[in-house]
DNA sequence: TTAATATGGTTTAAGGCTAAACTATAGTAG
DNA sequence: CTACTATAGTTTAGCCTTAAACCATATTAA
């Protein structure tokens, strides 16, 4: 019964989301300039947030996909002279990812790009709603990623 | 200053989005039986719950894709034998998509084995939680839908 | 020291999505 | 009646994703 209407408000919830992601993500990207794609922006943000190198691994890691996804990421944003891949001395199966000055760069054009994306949500989404909504989303994220 | 704040929310609300639709729809499908995806899963559900029958394009619009994609969808689902489309008498460039028996079989053999898929996470969510976000998704989803 | 197992990264096969070009048919305006 | 425009559906190019197979290197156990 109360299970009942349980999981269809939990289906509700994933189609939202679903749609949400989906949208959101095709806005993102055609404010994006050029060729530069949102997995491909999110690395170079990143690595301007945060500094320092990572491994291929970790990036995958941080951004909860696969080891493949990541290498076709890294491979687009390495042709375009984003970032720069060498061995890792220590560990003979390991390379070092580190972002280059043309990746900075177009990092910070992207920020530029986008901000008009996000004006408008900005107001249907209110402060209040957001410390509302974040914290149960991140909540429920870290236990998807515990468990899968 | 609380713009830049708020900015951040917002960067963090859709990056929760975009992991969670993302772990959600992996794990989805995996509890989905044989070669059955969610996207096809997702149109028998509609046809199973609303009965009828509907154009491609109504499809298209009914979840936010493009008709491209629905025409991907939609032919997945005819070589399995789970809907049949027919050219429309009243409207040549028209078709009309039915569900066949075999298909609301196939859809009530993914309910069920679905259901485990959403257990745990019922217990994660509660009801008070679902109904506090749920409305705030629903409205930026048709915003989002409305501005693109 | 050798054998077994685990880990980092790449590759391939399948499917998903968008955007844009293209076909065919409908509808509207002169 | 004819020409223009809009709409339904398909196709293609490009990128994203997972899962699984595969290599090479590390690590652990015997």
């Amino acid at each position: 019964m109360s299970d009942q209407l349980n999981t269809q408000q939990l289906f509700e919830f994933f189609n939202e989301i679903g749609i949400i992601s989906q949208l959101g993500g095709t806005r993102f990207s055609q404010y994006l300039p050029g060729r530069l794609t949102s997995p491909q922006f999110f690395v170079l943000n990143n690595f301007v947030r945060l500094g320092g190198t990572r491994s291929p691994k970790q990036l995958a890691d941080a951004f909860q996909v696969t080891k493949g996804a990541m290498t076709n990421t890294l491979s687009h944003l390495e042709r375009a002279g984003y970032v720069e891949i060498k061995a890792d001395p220590d560990d003979g199966r390991a390379k070092i990812v580190s972002i280059t000055a043309a990746g900075v760069t177009a990092r910070n054009q992207a920020i530029q790009a986008v901000a008009p994306a996000f004006k408008d949500v900005g107001q249907i989404l209110s402060e209040h709603d957001l410390q509302l909504v974040i914290p149960v989303l991140r909540s429920l994220r870290q236990y998807l990623d515990e468990h899968r």
